[in-house]
DNA sequence: CGGTAGCACGTTAGCGTGCTACCGGTGCGCTAAT
């Protein structure tokens, strides 16, 4: 294929890369041939490669969203020492004499690849220059961000799809490490991607040896969490759920003679460089943190990752035990698991409706009948961006409003404002429902009798035939060797005749777990089924069904 | 939803118990004070 002799020469030429693995190159030849693309690769596998080569072949510079000024300017720095076309970053951090040389060059034709946030992208200046230089790729890094945080604390990813579309939308590149099917079907569907080729590479990790350990009692644990990192020699992580958790552990660990630190977004900036620096450096045998560690660490020999609770998903979940041996050699992951962590994972995932705003941005909008720029919306209503933004959003979601890339309408035949209300709280609830089940997947995984692996890989879509051999299940002994020849495999798509159509993720020797499209998920008691008849089997590989080379 | 700090209470002076209120994660961009 003349199109994979070029981007191989490319790769070559430009990177010094020999060889392209089959997933880099799918996704390569699908920007060529412009199409939108989604692909779901480990860190470490050459993600980046996907948009670095086609970007040189197409004539246009490449747009690179990424969620954090940090991995912007990584980015942007390894594509300067790798010789590779000019690449440039835009973003508060830097002076404003800096940006004014950024947008100059850019407009001017060097600049090969733009790094911005998605905040920047709301601006319609910003996004007036980028039209302007007619950007012949757009990437989504670390695009699992889009369903993380799009739909409550960075609200502007959900706008990404706007921006796509004034861009006229060239070929889009969305690319994670994690993502789930549900997961999946929301970057798609936030991104506005078009009919996507979905690359999915394997999830599996066989070098991390996977366990849990359930603890009653919240001191027990403490000093169970305590003991175990102690007797490692690491380096290692010991993920927290709370600030006050990662300062205290970090100052336990400490005195028992570890070389430990605390990371919480609540420290300052130079501290927090300082504790990732000697991390990676390896001047920390641990480091006791909050999510707010990991993005962008790519650390090979990291010996475990421990959890002192357990997390408000398995997505959550798998990113962070990812980080975990890289390098290939043996690395262990525990989670010390309590069933009282799910209040605390409620709490975080409940999104609180602020029933006034949506009421009061409603009302705002279908006063200007030729629509309103939400930063306008904004300063009049006297409320944050951020959450008008968001506010917006919802209401979009909710058929009440509808928005281009910063300006928002009500729709003709809406509903008024005190109705568009209820419709949004309606959505807010059923968005609260599948964030709730979330969390009782990651319980079940928590308290799974099965191996560990098999439940972990089936969440993300993949089928493991036998036993893992690596998991604390496994260590004594499986019940047997799983169920073989189930009426319900993993994947299979089933109907439930109250809850709709599902996909199989789990299936235990008395228990399936399904992933019900509208509720979340579910888990059914075998013999129940059996005796009642509600659930139906359906064909297999139904539609989102992930092309894995 | 669970953990915890702070306080009143009750009993009798140093401290345990119980109630209540409050807190809990992730980053960008921007502005104002130093």
């Amino acid at each position: 294929m003349p199109a994979d002799e070029e981007l191989l020469r490319t790769a070559e030429e430009v990177f010094g890369w020999t060889e392209l693995r089959q997933e880099q190159l799918i996704g390569m030849r699908t920007l060529l041939e412009g199409r939108d693309a989604l692909v779901v690769m480990p860190t470490g596998a050459g993600k980046s490669a996907i948009y670095q080569v086609p970007a040189i072949l197409l004539d246009g510079p490449t747009v690179v969203v990424s969620p954090l000024i940090a991995l912007q300017r990584d980015q942007a720095h390894s594509l300067r020492a790798a010789g590779a076309p000019p690449a440039a970053t835009i973003n508060s951090a830097q002076s404003a004499e800096a940006i004014q040389q950024a947008w100059q060059a850019f407009g001017d034709g060097r600049t090969e690849y733009l790094f911005l946030s998605p905040e920047q992208l709301a601006n319609a200046e910003t996004l007036h220059r980028l039209h302007e230089a007619k950007p012949s790729l757009f990437v989504v890094d670390e695009a699992h961000c889009v369903s993380a945080w799009g739909h409550d604390f960075r609200p502007d990813y959900l706008r990404l799809r706007h921006v796509v579309e004034r861009l006229g939308h060239p070929p889009v590149l969305a690319l994670t490490a994690t993502a789930s099917g549900p997961v999946r079907a929301d970057v798609v569907e936030h991104l506005g991607l078009h009919d996507p080729v979905v690359v999915v590479a394997g999830f599996d990790r066989p070098n991390l040896h996977l366990s849990s350990r359930f603890c009653t009692d919240d001191e027990e644990r403490r000093r169970a969490v305590t003991d175990w990192v102690a007797e490692r020699t690491g380096p290692g992580l010991l993920y927290v759920p709370t600030r006050k958790d990662a300062e205290r552990y970090a100052a336990d660990l400490a005195a028992r003679g570890l070389a430990a630190a605390a990371f919480h977004a609540g420290m300052k900036a130079a501290d927090r460089k300082q504790v990732q620096d000697g991390f990676m450096r390896g001047d920390y045998g641990v480091v006791a943190a909050t999510s707010a560690f990991g993005m962008g660490i790519d650390k090979p020999d990291v010996r475990f990752v421990a959890h002192a609770a357990t997390p408000g998903s398995l997505d959550a979940y798998y990113q962070e035990i990812g980080r975990a041996g890289r390098d290939g050699e043996p690395a262990e992951v525990v989670l010390f698991h309590r069933p009282e962590d799910r209040g605390l994972q409620r709490f975080l995932t409940a999104r609180s409706l602020d029933r006034e705003c949506v009421r009061e941005v409603a009302a705002a909008v279908r006063r200007r009948r030729g629509g309103i720029a939400i930063t306008d919306l904004a300063q009049r209503l006297d409320h944050s961006r951020r959450k008008v933004t968001s506010v917006v959003n919802l209401l979009e979601r909710a058929e009440i409003v509808r928005t281009g890339h910063d300006r928002a309408w009500y729709e003709e035949g809406a509903p008024p404002p005190g109705k568009a209300v209820e419709a949004v709280a309606e959505e807010a609830e059923r968005q609260a429902k599948r964030d709730s089940s979330r969390v009782e997947v990651m319980h079940r995984y928590a308290e799974t009798r099965d191996c560990r692996r098999r439940f972990l890989l089936g969440y993300f879509g993949q089928e493991l035939d036998s036993p893992c051999g690596n998991c604390d299940i496994c260590d004594e002994g499986l019940p047997d060797d799983g169920p073989e020849g189930s009426e319900y495999p993993p994947n299979s798509v089933v109907r439930h005749e109250q809850w709709g159509r599902g996909t199989v993720v789990h299936h235990e020797v008395d228990r399936l777990m399904v992933l019900f499209d509208d509720v979340g998920y579910k888990t059914l008691s075998l013999t129940a089924i059996e005796d009642s008849g509600v659930l139906s089997r359906l064909n297999t590989g139904g539609p989102g069904t992930p092309a894995v080379p």
